[in-house]
DNA sequence: CTTGGCACTCTCTTATTATGAGTGCCAATC
DNA sequence: GATTGGCACTCATAATAAGAGAGTGCCAAG
């Protein structure tokens, strides 16, 4: 029994070259292919010993009596966190997507086209959750009175990022009125975090009703709405799904259906996503790990991306557990990097 | 040959059988079950007499010399033109989808909801195409100085339309130069079309360039970069891909990624959208003859909607050639008018 | 014009039989 | 004690064959 030494070096190697090998052409492989392509000079006999052990450990299967070896996930995940040799990208590439990045300038713009890259680079599906804004404060609000009782809140963060939204009131606000809500407000919470923002308007809320006159009571409102609708706004954007309609272990229509309904249902992959937002650098979630049934037979390599020193959103790429994680897993670093300094107010 | 005598009433009734059967069960149909079937009481022998005509004016084909026969493009265009008879909604399924559509507010979240409430009941493909605004005038403008030298530019339309974009100039301006340039603009162009404005500005910048200080001159350019940005805002909301997955005429991964592909590229569905553009009411394409291939096996069927008696989109469903006509074509007829009416500026 | 009859054609299913890749185990070898 | 060749065995895959079933086209009779 090789279980008392874990894992002998010789067997780490034929673990790596075996899961190299079926990244590359998704078959199980044998000991007769593994002896020929390894440099250890070793019969096939001897291989199939190894790969008795490896079988005990767990770490790969038959899928039948008379077929190769697979890994499982476990297999994967020795793989991942100890043979791994990284694939750094030279700089010809970054700055191919360096380039690729410069061009949209909206934010909803370059979310986009990075879940884009991300999915045309690794012919995976590529997705990109919308940044927080949390971190970010009041700079100015102006009201601007439409038809009826209608005014539209236009909210400036100190990030450059802008929201607007139409609110209808109960009576009618002249221009001069709206224009003196405005301002005070802005002198008051100016430079302010929403968090600060919120507290202090629910508790001037609270003890001005009766000194504070209707115009700056609605006005409040307005604002703390807005204050509100920053919060919840979680969402991914997602690419190049039709990347993985083809591939073999997704083949199964109904595998295939599952997974698309949680692409559209949002909710789980949302899931995952957010364990890795308080992670360092990449993670990976192999098959089983993220723990929800549509991606069993799917990896999932994320990684947080940072603006302004704190994490915004999380990037990633989902693809089949046999996918060239030694590729994808640099570039799904260097694009979380770019696109954290692409969103970086001042650049 | 019937040939001469186009096609008599007991032919015509087969055929529809023909088709209504098909589309339910998606197997050839045979002369036995069509006997069945029918009131006719006639016998499968003289029923295979007249699918032999049916045939030989291409309405039907059987895949192979023993199947029953299936209905062509032009056996479906025929059905859908002159047999078809509509299964109107009734009142209770209008109200429900009244009210799915009062929800969400945001134009941004009426047709996402729409297009996921047309894949809901249709079981097909959502999509909704995003509503022109070119038919809107110009109510007011607002310039915000943010930062260095970048400027908030905030366009407010007639119809509640609100856009914002933030520009970077050349030099930085006062509060008080843009609150002038801001009230000039809107002094000049409230209440025109963006067609006149976008004219007007031209011959403006034109031949003002000699008697019009700087920051007119950037404020035209402001203006007129914001109007340029509305035209070609072309764009759809597709909701329910996932439907068409397990479906028996998309089964080929090959079709299936292809109009996945079709999907994402958005161009070529726009062009077939932008077709219905122009007609009045509901429009069918049937298989090819939409003139892509990735939508061969499927039809489409759209209506456009109208906004203020003006064509603002175009929304429809998207599934296999074989899908119940008779259901889908008032959903979305209905749909469009509900639709419609739930964008319109005051209700 | 309609119908029953009949031969014929295909698809689809099921069974049978190779073929080949790969394994596990054992005894011989280095 | 690790390595190796040999050998029997297993199992997926492909190829082939044989029926069964459904449906057609055509013809001759009603």
């Amino acid at each position: 029994m090789a279980n008392a030494e874990p894992l002998n070096e010789r067997a780490q190697h034929l673990l790596r070259v075996l899961i190299e090998r079926y990244i590359e052409d998704g078959k199980p492989v044998g000991s007769r292919t593994l002896s020929r392509e390894t440099r250890l000079d070793l019969s096939p006999a001897t291989i199939r010993n190894v790969m008795a052990d490896l079988d005990d450990l767990g770490l790969v299967v038959s899928p039948h009596t008379s077929a190769g070896r697979v890994p499982t996930v476990k297999g994967y995940r020795f793989f991942v966190d100890t043979l791994l040799s990284l694939k750094p990208l030279n700089t010809n590439e970054v700055d191919l997507l360096q380039q690729r990045l410069s061009v949209g300038n909206t934010e909803q713009g370059l979310i986009a086209s990075v879940s884009d890259m991300l999915s045309g680079i690794t012919q995976l599906a590529g997705v990109v959750t919308t940044p927080r804004h949390e971190i970010s404060a009041w700079q100015h609000v102006e009201f601007l009175p439409l038809s009826d009782n209608r005014v539209l809140t236009v909210l400036v963060h100190n990030d450059q990022q802008v929201q607007n939204k139409v609110f209808t009131t109960d009576k009618t606000y002249s221009a001069a009125e709206l224009q003196q809500a405005a301002n005070y407000l802005n002198q008051t919470f100016a430079g302010k975090s929403f968090q600060q923002v919120r507290e202090q308007l629910l508790k001037e809320m609270h003890d001005a009703k009766t000194h504070m006159d209707q115009m700056m009571l609605a006005a409040m409102e307005m604002a703390g709405k807005v204050c509100d609708e920053d919060a919840p706004h979680e969402d991914y954007v997602l690419a190049g799904q039709s990347n993985l309609i083809g591939m073999a272990e997704l083949s199964d229509m109904d595998r295939l259906r599952e997974l698309f309904e949680a692409f559209n249902a949002k909710r789980d992959i949302l899931h995952i996503l957010d364990q890795s937002h308080h992670a360092e650098g990449v993670q990976i979630f192999i098959g089983e790990e993220s723990g929800y049934r549509p991606l069993d037979e799917c990896s999932v390599v994320t990684s947080p991306y940072q603006v302004d020193g704190q994490v915004a959103g999380v990037l990633g790429v989902i693809g089949p557990t046999r996918m060239a994680y030694e590729r994808v897993i640099p570039i799904v670093d260097i694009t979380a990097k770019l696109l954290g300094a692409a969103l970086n107010p001042r650049n």
